[in-house]
DNA sequence: TTTTCTGAGACCCCGTACAT
DNA sequence: ATGTACGGGGTCTCAGAAAA
């Protein structure tokens, strides 16, 4: 995956006056900050400290340690249902990438995680961002969903894993779900899942 | 205080699967 | 082959937070 430089975001803002590579970022609301607090904290013990960064925006960085991605830039968002919705027990979440972007931020070849956080189940979901950020990238919004029955499993077992299939595609991707205790598990198995989409 | 931006809820549309 | 229901994706809108 590569940066889309050419898309309706600046990379190399003229103004700073500097070739190096801008991330674009949004602030975070409350509840992402939350969530962003506890994603990172889950992860303390495989990131030294200060390699946590701008954990008030979305996306933000973290570096770690082997077996995990060196560099992860996480797009956290708060996951919802709606039983509005017809199907009961799916919750999604809603992306919205920073300054009306198209693709995911992968600057400095940066992992993308596309994570979504339930801080009434205090269960995380992983999507394969690659999946989602493919052809013209990604609408104004864009919502993925992951059913209940996905979380729970995570609740109970730690680490969960769901297929679904991607509409107007032949592809499908694999959710992972998993507890805040557990999060370097899942996270290894959802590199591990998205190296094997993009060899197979 | 006002303006701007973001997050999330709600609704609608489209594609697919299944029953008839 | 056609109709219907369901699942998933896209867009609109509003409230709240942050910036000016």
């Amino acid at each position: 995956m590569t940066a889309h430089a050419g898309d309706d975001f600046t990379l190399f803002p003229e103004s700073l006056g500097t070739l190096a590579p801008m991330v674009m970022r949004s602030r975070a609301g409350a509840g992402t900050r939350l969530a962003n607090g506890l994603f990172a904290a889950s992860l303390a013990d495989r990131c030294s400290s200060g390699d946590t960064l701008e954990l008030d925006k979305r996306p933000f960085d973290l570096r770690a340690a082997a077996p995990l991605p060196p560099l992860m830039r996480v797009y956290l968002y708060t996951m919802t249902t709606h039983p509005s919705e017809r199907q009961q027990g799916a919750y999604r979440i809603q992306i919205i990438l920073p300054n009306k972007g198209r693709h995911f931020d992968t600057t400095d070849d940066a992992y993308v995680i596309l994570a979504g956080y339930n801080p009434s189940l205090e269960v995380f979901a992983l999507w394969d961002a690659d999946a989602h950020d493919i052809g013209k990238g990604i609408p104004h919004s864009k919502g993925v969903q992951v059913l209940e029955d996905t979380l729970l499993e995570a609740m109970s077992r730690g680490v969960a894993r769901q297929t679904r299939r991607l509409r107007g595609t032949d592809e499908s991707e694999t959710v992972v779900a998993s507890r805040p205790d557990t999060l370097p598990e899942a996270l290894e198995l959802r590199w591990q899942l998205s190296i094997e989409r993009l060899i197979s």
